[in-house]
DNA sequence: TCAAAAGTGTTCCGCATACACCCATGC
DNA sequence: GCATGGGTGTATGCGGAACACTTTTGA
């Protein structure tokens, strides 16, 4: 066996590798009326002009990809510091999901709580939210392969909500319990026994911390609020089991 | 607010945007005498001259990324059809991974049965399975940031076994539920009790089919030999909850 | 007969589920 | 008072953890 020229690095005589542009898209996920949306622009350029499509863009040099993540994120929203919990989702391409050309892509999930998206001029791309609901059932069409990333995205953020403390990262940093099932419940698109999520929830050491304020909403007791706790707010980001364990089962399958 | 060139596409008078070399890089692992092992090959050449590393390559035009690892991997140990399960595991980079330069890489995580490796020529990048433990206790130095890959590898397939059937991918076509137990000790680090451990894997619905072929061993009384059932293997891609619900729980936290 | 490993039965208990019930607010 | 939602108590049952016990081979 001979080693081919793309093992590894080789000489400054060889050919060199090929190269690809690399872009990071997002999909940021949201909870607006006890519904799951998403952030979606409307592409000005060809191809897919005037179709919907994640945001995203171009990876500049020696950027990192989350960090790419954030920027295009700011720069598409006009929002300085987007909140919520960002990380990487998958790799998707080169081969064959651009009409133009070999493109590879970096998807990304966020996890926010409603946020304002600041209206762009006309000659922008208008980034806003849309409900994950009218993409799943067809009456909306996804620019190039984000049908399939959002689908990807959706499926993490399900399976995220079980065994982590992220599910909190839709809400703001003080949120009550009734708030926290909502989102439960968008995500799964289920209906959560609001006694048994109560008690699962403030009932997990290491996920909840109260505030000792109290939140008073239209109707009925006010409701205590609560922050995640120092160590759910550690373990965000790593491959944890230190909290909800065992998970927060979602119903049926 | 007005357009970067960076947010989508651009005319054809717009700068290009940067370009990087994209290579795959493939965590494998094995249960080789009830140890996980990994595959590393040496690497030849500078940066990390003699030192291990994952093996991987450069991502070629028009390639997808899984077939760009799966054809490094038959490159590099000589094996024409490698088996196991193989998938994306995350990217990496591309800033500050690399000494020359910008380059991003996807890591991909293949687990697998025990295969022997065809030993190259002296002139060939040598690859070999090597002990996860050795390098985790620091006893083995591996190139770039591998060591990150590997760590975040051995996390996914541990968290895999809870969930889904891919625990079988380790063993060959048929197994006994002993050698599939051994698979999860191996790569949990535990010791489970066999008897619960059978009770478990029997009595999941979809996950095991029984062949009605023995198994002799060493000692004692022979085993049942049995497969993955049509169901296991059909979901083995795919983010499946139909197997394994609720999950194995691995031991402790 | 004994060792060793496969496989079954049984007990215990934590926790998910379901739901009755009380608490605290606005009207 | 009544409606509404917050929060607690409690019974039931599934399934994981632990382990006694039986089965089937080789030596």
């Amino acid at each position: 066996m001979t080693i081919s020229i793309y093992d590894g690095f080789m000489p400054d005589s060889y050919p060199a590798p090929a190269r690809f542009p690399v872009t990071v898209d997002v999909v940021a996920l949201t909870i607006l009326g006890g519904a799951l949306h998403v952030l979606l622009i409307t592409r000005l350029l060809e191809p897919f002009r005037g179709t919907l499509a994640l945001p995203g863009g171009f990876v500049l040099a020696a950027e990192d990809l989350v960090a790419a993540a954030r920027r295009e994120l700011a720069e598409e929203t006009g929002v300085e510091q987007v909140p919520g919990h960002l990380e990487q989702l998958g790799s998707y391409g080169p081969a064959g999901r651009d009409p133009r050309g070999d493109v590879l892509t970096v998807a990304h999930l966020l996890m926010a709580p409603n946020f304002p998206v600041l209206a762009a001029g006309s000659d922008a791309e208008h980034a806003a939210w849309y409900p994950v609901g009218n993409v799943m059932d067809g009456s909306l069409e996804l620019a190039f392969d984000h049908r399939q990333i959002l689908d990807d995205a959706v499926e993490r953020a399900k399976s995220k909500l079980e065994y982590s403390p992220l599910g909190a990262a839709f809400c703001g940093e003080e949120f009550t319990i009734a708030q926290l099932r909502a989102v439960y419940e968008a995500v799964w698109g289920t209906r959560l026994d609001p006694r048994n999520f109560h008690r699962k929830a403030t009932g997990t050491p290491g996920f909840l911390e109260d505030t000792g304020q109290m939140f008073m909403g239209d109707a009925g007791r006010p409701a205590a609020l609560f922050r995640l706790a120092p160590a759910a707010r550690a373990s965000a980001g790593q491959p944890t089991r230190a909290v909800l364990n065992p998970p927060l089962m979602r119903p049926h399958g």
